[in-house]
DNA sequence: ACATGAGTTGGGAACGTTCCCAATTCGGTG
DNA sequence: CACCGAATTGGGAACGTTCCCAACTCATGT
């Protein structure tokens, strides 16, 4: 019951006979120092139970082990939270590795987001993993301007100039697409995600080089414009049917929207997948639990957030140099299609 | 194209031709400065986009104005994620209110568990937001011991001794099975949650409780234990099937097992509602898309995530005394029974 | 004119660490 | 036996803030 506070590193100097400097080498694994005094050291700091205080380390060498994860809160609405479960699950994995911490930061909306420029001002992490950039999104590049390293996950545009890790969006589409028109579909709709972000480009780009690839003509009349939300996705299929009657598959850009699109071909009794096929993006969880069985392109969402903490991590740690990173996805053919 | 170093306090305080001092009463709203120094300070550090360096004040208030919120990752696994998704979005909100931090851990093993004691103890954090904690977990009582608030998403048993906050669990098991037997079914099955937490015992407490209030007897063969997994919702589903074929409807502790019980009955040809009434708990985005939507108990997580950050930061900021809630539940009827 | 006291103000010290650099020790070598 | 260099060691300063307290300014009252 003593009223002890908490033992600083000089408690254990004076514990262990040594300087201060000593106890840092050894807590720092310093080769400089004798055996000898390494020893009376640690059994100093198993005594006293001594745990480094790492906001004063943080204070001295201007770094606190710490990454921010920013995730808009406005696109984890509405049950696509397995996208940003296995993200975070991905990246914590890395992270502990490296014995760095997660930050996490939901923005709620554009107010908030500007606000974080200042709050990642006060220097409380190393680095900023990015999730969700649109096209004009200028804070990414103000953080690297501040000089805070930062990964995004999915490239602003084609022309990124700093580190992303990006799903290969274009092929998958294209795959999903080529496996459609394959199966003989000839009037191949598509629900695309937000056209202000390169994912909704790129995976429309893919719809659009399966076309070519087969000789089928890309009708615009084929094509609508979703926001990866369940509502979106039925919205816009409405639209598709209205506009193409004859339509008899459709690939959307999120498992989210191909569920929502389900919902609106079975109000409107079309069968699936014999009137019309379904494919939709990520096979998250739900992909599975739709009926019928959803036919998707599986994206690697775990890894992609492991390798972004990987590479931000070499970045601050390390100081590697930018990387940029496409990872495969693969086409899985379920009952939908 | 300065090379300027980030401004200090310092900086400020020459530029305003003021000292430290009253820059930091400013800075930190006190009233003992006169307009005239206020507005030349607040104009320094606007015009050096002055931001307080965080840490160095951690140093010396011994406070980060950040919580971490403890995950065990082997509960999040496999699709749980919808819990703990709301769970972070109502924590994360509560927190921004007060300008609190977020750090997540997520914890893969019991190895990291214990770790993890250490790794708080480097005083990051002011406080902690636990979650799915055992019975025989000894980590809640380390950590307020160590004088680290602590507050549980869920207590560990009726007389917990900690903060909580709470799902009035067995008064919504009860309101389910109530449900049940009032439909006309007389042999309800459970399949209960694991029984060394009390989130287990609480609603399976309610399965007899519901009995017991419509004198109808509780059989023990209709009790079987899963791990709130969807494989172990199917796996209890087989085996009470085994050992009681004429049940007529079954209360599953999580809707993720009970989407499990759904797909061993329909291997089994059993016919939801009519043959099997089906009953989840949570109400997550999963219970509306199940084949038929399943009924269920709505558990408000968000909110609970929310209490528990608001208990939390009452606590470390103005010094709160401990506090315990259970919050209500509500039965969401649905096409499964 | 002077004491009083409220309202302001700013310098010193402290928080717990790391880093720089100078001092000390010690085994060998000429 | 004096000298050298490598190995080891530890004290001072610095990181950027807050808090304590002493000092200063001025209007007021006597």
């Amino acid at each position: 019951m003593t009223g002890n506070r908490r033992p600083t590193i000089k408690t254990v100097a004076a514990r262990a006979g040594v300087g201060r400097t000593t106890v840092s080498r050894v807590v720092n694994g310093s080769e400089l120092v004798s055996a000898d005094a390494r020893e009376r050291v640690l059994a100093a700091i198993k005594e006293l139970n001594y745990v480094p205080n790492s906001v004063a380390r943080g204070l001295v060498t201007n770094r606190t082990n710490a990454v921010a994860l920013v995730i808009p809160e406005s696109e984890s609405r509405l049950g696509s939270e397995p996208f940003f479960a296995a993200l975070i699950r991905g990246v914590s994995g890395a992270l502990a590795e490296s014995r760095t911490q997660l930050q996490l930061m939901l923005v709620r909306d554009q107010a908030e987001r500007d606000q974080l420029t200042e709050s990642v001002a006060t220097r409380r992490v190393d680095g900023v993993l990015l999730v969700s950039v649109h096209s004009e999104d200028r804070l990414p590049g103000m953080l690297e301007e501040m000089g805070l390293p930062t990964v995004l996950a999915g490239r602003r545009d084609a022309g990124e100039r700093l580190s992303y890790v990006n799903s290969d969006n274009a092929g998958g589409a294209a795959a999903a697409v080529r496996h459609l028109l394959g199966g003989g579909r000839r009037r191949v709709a598509t629900i695309t995600g937000p056209l202000d972000m390169d994912v909704g480009r790129s995976r429309l780009a893919g719809w659009h080089a399966a076309h070519r690839e087969a000789g089928v003509p890309a009708s615009e009349l084929l094509v609508e414009a979703g926001d990866f939300t369940e509502e979106g996705g039925a919205n816009a299929m409405r639209l598709l049917l209205e506009r193409a009657p004859d339509l008899d598959a459709v690939f959307a850009a999120s498992d989210l929207m191909a569920v929502g699109a389900l919902a609106e071909l079975r109000r409107q009794k079309r069968q699936v997948p014999k009137d019309v096929a379904v494919v939709g993006f990520e096979d998250s969880v739900l992909a599975r639990h739709t009926d019928p069985p959803l036919t998707t392109v599986r994206q690697p969402v775990e890894e992609l957030g492991r390798t972004m903490a990987r590479i931000l991590t070499g970045i601050t740690q390390h100081g590697a140099p930018r990387q940029q990173l496409t990872l495969p996805t693969e086409l899985v053919v379920r009952q939908s299609s």
